[in-house]
DNA sequence: CTCTGTGCAAACACTTTGCAGCTAA
DNA sequence: TTAGCTGCAAAGTGTTTGCACAGAG
């Protein structure tokens, strides 16, 4: 991370035991390729992929499978240990509208809701991005459940 | 969109004109299936995938081929008549550390880098957001070229 | 002992690529 | 006329699913 504090070695360990506290929460088994998996994604500074991931783990773990990490990796999102960044697995989709506006997405449906609220439109690229990276594109983007999804069960 | 204005009729027209200019200057021709495709792309405001753009166009262009669609979209997507909302055919990616930090995607590399600037850390939801959905995630995103890419070329 | 998790293989979905024929300019 | 475009088919990449066995609790 840019700007960031050194975090704290032991920090780890205790993560670990949140997220085993957390599985047992969730009824979940705590097995070798799990805590691996969690270990190895925690880690990670570069946002990995299932593929990425298998690459990291099979030197200490020959045998794991590429399905059981992409298994276990959505097990983690679905109890809050993790969050897809980028790559929905879903096809593209295509934005024709190029004024300034804002959207919000429906993890149920996958639908995607324009929305204009101003304060949003000017924000500034902070100073520790622009003086490294040439930016292209900025916006504010929401996510959660929609009106029609959560009216139906 | 939400809270949106009506367009005008005529706009369409003249964002059609438009868009010939753009491709003119692109040394792009003007087919008819990259007309529809565009004038679909934007009359739609379900931010299409390939697929659901070929299923409307079809009614009035039955012979178009996916292939023509996704190609199609590509090119827009170069020359700026377009851009990519969501879902980049690439592999999913995955985000372990849940404190609050922003994201910068290099478009080249598809590095993706962590930052913290704290007047991003607050972002509220706006009310006409909150009153239909349910938002679960918020974040500001960047994309561009980072350092390296610039580098290279 | 039981029931979830894992590994393997197959199926699936989406995208990209190569090529021959077509067409806008 | 000729470069760029289209449609088709095949290949490539990533993800999901079904099933039998293994192993955590």
């Amino acid at each position: 991370m840019l700007d960031n504090k050194k975090t704290g070695g032991s920090e780890l360990k205790e993560q670990m035991e949140l997220f085993h506290t957390k599985c047992r929460q969730a009824n979940l088994r705590i097995t070798p390729q799990r805590t691996t998996i969690y270990k190895t994604l925690i880690e990670s500074k570069d946002h990995p992929s299932a593929e990425m991931l298998r690459r990291k783990i099979r030197r200490n773990f020959p045998n794991i499978s590429l399905d059981t990490i992409n298994r276990t990796l959505l097990t983690l999102r679905d109890i809050g240990a993790a969050y897809i960044l980028e790559g929905s697995g879903d096809p593209k989709r295509f934005e024709g509208n190029l004024k300034t506006h804002q959207h919000f997405k429906c993890v149920k449906c996958r639908r995607i809701v324009d929305f204009r609220h101003k304060p949003f439109d000017n924000i500034k690229v902070p100073p520790i991005l622009s003086k490294q990276f040439t930016v292209l594109r900025k916006t504010v983007y929401f996510e959660g459940i929609c009106d029609r999804c959560r009216n139906k069960k």
